[in-house]
DNA sequence: ATTTATTTTTAGACAAGTCTAAATTTTTTA
DNA sequence: TAAAAAATTTAGACTTGTCTAAAAATAAAT
């Protein structure tokens, strides 16, 4: 199988091309907080694994084998996310370092069991989708508040920010997955928005409209 | 924290002290599978640590907090068997691998948050006791059956061999974790011996009778 | 009580993964 | 399009954990 640094570099890898087909070095470091150089030794150690495509200077991206890895991967990760505010009632902004440790272990019998126990669930705490033992998972189409006019709305499904302040933050103003929002009045000063948030009314900064996510 | 590696030279101390208050160079690596010559560094490591009593050939001892430690450990590695068994519906000869990665998953809410999901049970699918918080257990009186003479008889409550084959053989013969058995009669040349278990019988050898554990 | 055998430690080496500093390539900009 | 800036790679070093081979210490045996 493959190491711990090795299953990060490709997760990494795969959460980075959704933005931009080809990553590049400086961006990997940044991601996995570590050095430009350290990448560089590492991306030749998956390139001779054929897990990435990589040409000097030009970038990587993931090979068949290797995106099937990293969506192993994250299916642990969200599975896992699950279970923790599921079954032992965790809430949604504690679970993403104890599922970091997660993902790594091995057996796949024990994700498909635990997928089994769960009930399939098709999506994580935060809204993004749990892929299938054979990496597949349906995209739905998520757009960000900011995106919205006047008198448009939508259900909150998912947030482009996973950090635990900003998940703290739209739980204490109820901001939470599931709920129906309408956009009643976009502030043109600062952009900020005013919903209406089921029985209540919320105002959100143009920042927090960016992140937060909702399907149609 | 500890790496992973000294987490389990630590665990491994711990067991082998059970039967040997001084844990020899060799008998670590044997239980880890690994060379002398590495044992020796590490054993320098963990002393540095203060998590070992080591003296040059002298064989170690845990220190109180490597006791800890190592009880610790042990503790999540008997929890998530439980886990695997009671409600992944794994057999208990199936668990141990799995058991070995996710007792170094690091954080303590999370393992004591799985241990009040489960009902804070106090055993582990093959009779081990699991520690509590604090690395507490009360040590039931456990004895081999091959201690016992005819007509005496007891729970099956643990076992001596956790090796798959063993445990297999154990759940063909029916003679798993809880059963009542009594013995019926001692073969004389060979030491083995007749059981009366619940409504049947069963011969097993001395091998066997040395390893199966009962309280009386 | 020496010699022999066993156990343990030391010395030196290696692979994985990381780092800093310097060199090289690519991109940007004037 | 040449110079400056940014990004990337190379070179060499360090740590962790492992190994083999040889040396040293302990235990066993004649």
């Amino acid at each position: 199988m493959n190491t711990l640094a090795e299953e990060n570099y490709l997760k990494a890898i795969y959460h980075l091309s959704l933005s931009d087909a080809n990553v590049s070095t400086n961006q990997i470091a940044a991601a996995l907080n570590t050095k430009a150089a350290s990448v560089t030794d590492m991306l030749k150690k998956l390139a001779d694994k054929e897990l990435i495509n990589y040409e000097k200077y030009q970038g990587v991206t993931l090979t068949a084998v290797g995106k099937k890895i990293a969506l192993q991967i994250i299916r642990k990760h969200r599975l896992w996310e699950y279970f923790l505010v599921e079954k032992l009632n965790f809430k949604w902004d504690e679970v993403h370092e104890m599922a970091e440790e997660m993902e790594h272990i091995s057996s796949v019998e024990l994700i498909d069991r635990l997928d089994k126990f769960m009930d399939y669930p098709k999506h994580d705490p935060h809204g993004d989708p749990i892929p299938d033992r054979d990496g597949n998972f349906k995209k739905h189409e998520l757009k960000p508040i900011a995106s919205l006019a006047v008198n448009e709305g939508g259900i909150i499904s998912g947030v482009r920010d996973h950090s635990a302040t900003f998940l703290q933050y739209l739980e204490k103003q109820q901001l939470t997955i599931g709920k129906k929002i309408t956009v009643t009045e976009i502030i043109d000063y600062d952009h900020s928005m005013i919903l209406q948030v089921e029985q209540t009314t919320t105002h959100i900064s143009r920042e927090v409209a960016k992140n937060l996510l909702i399907v149609i």
